[in-house]
Parts: structure tokens; C-alpha cells; sequence
DNA sequence: ATCAAATTATGCTGTATAGCATGCAAAATT
DNA sequence: AATTTTGCATGCTATACAGCATAATTTGAT
């Protein structure tokens, strides 16, 4: 765990990006006063595959992947996490034990409301649960897209549809190119269903094509539509 | 559309396999005010990537597969449906057009319900907005394990789960061996994510092994254990 | 009953991409 | 500062699978 970095953990509640910004004063009072908050380290595990859900975990600072482990330990991302969003949210509304792992990216900060508190809340609140099911069809929609693309895209395209999903997800630096989000290669292959090796290749291939420029974990996208092109060439 | 078979549209409502079940009798009788029926022919689109969602629909007949449109107009099946469920539910909660087409793959029976009638319902009975949610997130779940197993099993692999997850979706006829489903080698293809003449081949081999039977579309599985273990090779 | 169209079956060829090996650079640990 | 570890880069080889062609069989339409 690591230290407290002056992280105002109300903040995650009453944020107005949050899906909890629709309750009333109240219902945000009833779990500021249930939740505990965690700190994760980069590179840190936050939940296993096989754990069970504590609760309804709010990421409130830094970014998470989420990902299973497939035929021979190989990693699939099924999803990246930014503030403020839910995560871990799948397997406690399922009543299942987690199905997948989710690991800190950067330092994280995340805050924790028990499952009761979320329930009652939800009972209390039909728009809540509204909310919660139209993000989750979304969700599926978004997961139906990803396997068609995983699947049937050659390596080129899948990768800069992932390129263009992290851009989407983290958006630009200040410098209006540059993605905020710096992943490994071995990353960005797990994202994109590739070998790290290809993935190293492909993003090769992609700056020598003035698509992007690429220093260390550092990718610039220098021209968009033409990555759109490729994505969407297959 | 095709005649009536006699069918008593009241029981998608009643059924007590029905997620709809939960509701109160009243709630139910509000929902049998507002609901209408339609018959597809085998082969027959219930609905087009692109439509706009116009209420829940309860499949109440017959059998549907949910496939996307992917590269070069190649299929990927992402849902099989079997009465009584929900088909074009994951749109209307996203608030979104269909992002998936809809065929029967058997004549069907299906009774939709507006949007407007299903959501006052929700609002009113927090348990039906707790059930959805908890399909969805385990629908979630699925569609995660299969964005896996799609892209990282081999062919046989992948073959082998499509044949296990059609047995558990349908079950067996009468005799405990034949898959309560009759499938194109086409569409046995674009579940498993290959070309039809690998599901051919595929099939065949499965067949020379004793690990099924294959009789036109009858599908007979004979080794179980063999089956499941081919699949969890990868 | 006849013909056309769709489906099933099988074989051959090409290629995308995995899998490995090797070298180098950068970062972390001692 | 030295050494170990980790990540990046690139080339070579093997292979799983797609893509196509052809033929046989079944299904559907007239």
C-alpha cells in the first residue's frame, strides 16, 4: 500500500463524471458513510480471477487493465479503467466471483462501498439501477464489437483500432497527440490479440509510416485518419 | 409472417422461466395490456443492424441466432436464443440502434412489449431491474470468456466449446445424445469463428474419432468427457 | 418430375502470424 | 560502479488456417 497522497476520497462519490452523480444529497451521505478506501502501486494486483467481490470498488485516481488468462497463461485485456469509474462491478452484479484480474497501471486510488450499502441504495433509487443497466448494455455492445474485431482484423488493423481505443478511453496530452496512457508493448499486444513481438513490429511499421511516432512508451498520433483507415480496412 | 399455431402469447409473461416472472400479478396484467405478437418464418430477420429497438422482445417459439457483421461481410454468431428470453434487449437498454441482426433459425413466436410499458414496470418493481442486471453482468461474463477462447483456442478447441455450449443452451433430445439444435455447417462456423469448410473438416474428424456422431445436422454427442477435454486444450 | 440452387465434402496452395533465437538498450538492484 | 533484470528490436522458421477449386449430395422451386 502506498502512502496517501493528499486524495480527497469524497471526491469519487460526488463526482460529477461518476454514475453515482444522480443520487440525491442523501443517498451520497448514506455511502460516504459506508466506504474505505485503498491505495495500489503500479503494476500492483487490486483483484484476482477467483476472488470474491467485496464490494462496488470506485477507481478514483490513476489507470487499471483488466484481463483473463487464456490458453497457456497468455493475457486477453478485456477492459481499461480510468477515474472515475467502477471497477470489479461485473462480478459482484452477477453474484459471481471475479472472472477476470485487474492491475494498476500507475498508482491507484480506490474507493470501496459494500455491497449492502450499493444494494439498498439501488432498491432506493430506480434511476441508479437504470444507469447501471444502460452502462452495462453498452458494456456488452462494446464487448460483441471487440470480439468480431479480435477475431476477424489482420494484426494491422486490430492494432490501430487499439491505438484509437486508448486514445478514446485516455484521451491527449497537452500536445494534442500524444495518448495518456503508457503501456508496454507487452501490453498493447495482450490489448490487441498479438504476439509482444508483433506488437513491437507493427508499431515499427506504423511510425516508419508516419501514422505515429513512437518514443519508448510514449505514442503520438500524427495521423489519425489514416490509423482509422487501417482499423477500419480490417 | 406465418399462421397462428395456436399459441397463447400469455405464457411468455407467466412462464415461470421468465425473468418476468418475479413481477406481481398486477404488474404482469399491466404487461398483458400492452404487448403484441409477431410470427417469423425460419430463415426471416426479426430485426437488422442499424434497426431502431422498438420494445422488449420475449422470444416465446422457436430458436434465433444474434450474429455481427464483421470484415468482408463474415458472420460472427454472439448470442443463441432459446424461449423464454429477451432478443434486442442489449440495444433498447443501451438506448441505441441494434447493433446486431437477428435471424430465426427455426419459425418462431415473439411477443414484444413497448419500451414504455417495460420501463414504467422496472421503475415500479426494483427486483426486475435487479434481475436484468444480473443477466446482463453474466452476460458480460460470457461474452469475455468467449472473446478469449475465440481468439486464442485452435480450431478443434473452438469447435469443441461451440458444441458444448450449443448442448447446454438446447439441451438433449430424447435419446440424451442429440443436440436439440439443427445447425448449417455455416453458421456451426461463424459461431466458432473459422471457415465453413474447417467446421466441415472439423466435424468429421470429431466423428472418425467417436467423439460424436453426424447425421445430416443432427449433432450426436458420444463422448462427453473427451469433448470437454479437447475444448479445455485450447 | 425436373431443374436450379444451396449445402456438404475433400483436396491443394498460399500466407499471416506464432514461436523462437539473438542482440542491444535501459532500468533497477546490489 | 558493477551486475542483473527487464523491455525493445529484428530476423528466421514452422504451421495453423484461410482461400479457392471441384465434385457430390441434398434441398427447394416450378
Amino acid at each position: 500500500m502506498m502512502q496517501e497522497r493528499n486524495y480527497n476520497a469524497d471526491d469519487c462519490i460526488d463526482n460529477p463524471k461518476s454514475v453515482l452523480s444522480i443520487l440525491t444529497p442523501k443517498e451520497k451521505e448514506f455511502l460516504k458513510q459506508n466506504y474505505t478506501c485503498a491505495f495500489y502501486k503500479k503494476g500492483e494486483i487490486i483483484f484476482k480471477e477467483g476472488d470474491k467481490p467485496l464490494g462496488l470498488m470506485i477507481l478514483a485516481e490513476g489507470k487499471v487493465k483488466i484481463f483473463k488468462e487464456g490458453v497457456g497463461g497468455r493475457e486477453q485485456i478485456v477492459r481499461m479503467a480510468k477515474p472515475v469509474g467502477f471497477i470489479g462491478y461485473r462480478a459482484l452484479f452477477a453474484e459471481e466471483n471475479h472472472t477476470a484480474t485487474a492491475v494498476a497501471i500507475e498508482d491507484c486510488v480506490s474507493c470501496i462501498v459494500d455491497k449492502e450499502s450499493v444494494f439498498r441504495v439501488m432498491r432506493s433509487n430506480a434511476d441508479l439501477s437504470m444507469s447501471i443497466i444502460q452502462s452495462f448494455a453498452s458494456e456488452l455492445g462494446f464487448s460483441h464489437a471487440r470480439t468480431v474485431t479480435l477475431t476477424q482484423k489482420h494484426i494491422r488493423g486490430r492494432l490501430a483500432e487499439s491505438l484509437i481505443f486508448l486514445k478514446d478511453t485516455y484521451g491527449y496530452e497537452d500536445d494534442n497527440k500524444t495518448i495518456k496512457i503508457y503501456l508496454s508493448r507487452e501490453d498493447v499486444a495482450n490489448l490487441s490479440n498479438m504476439t509482444t513481438s508483433n506488437a513491437i513490429r507493427t508499431l515499427s511499421t506504423f511510425a516508419q509510416e508516419g501514422v505515429i511516432s513512437i518514443d519508448g512508451r510514449k505514442i503520438r498520433i500524427l495521423d489519425l485518419p489514416k490509423l482509422e483507415r487501417i482499423s477500419d480496412l480490417g
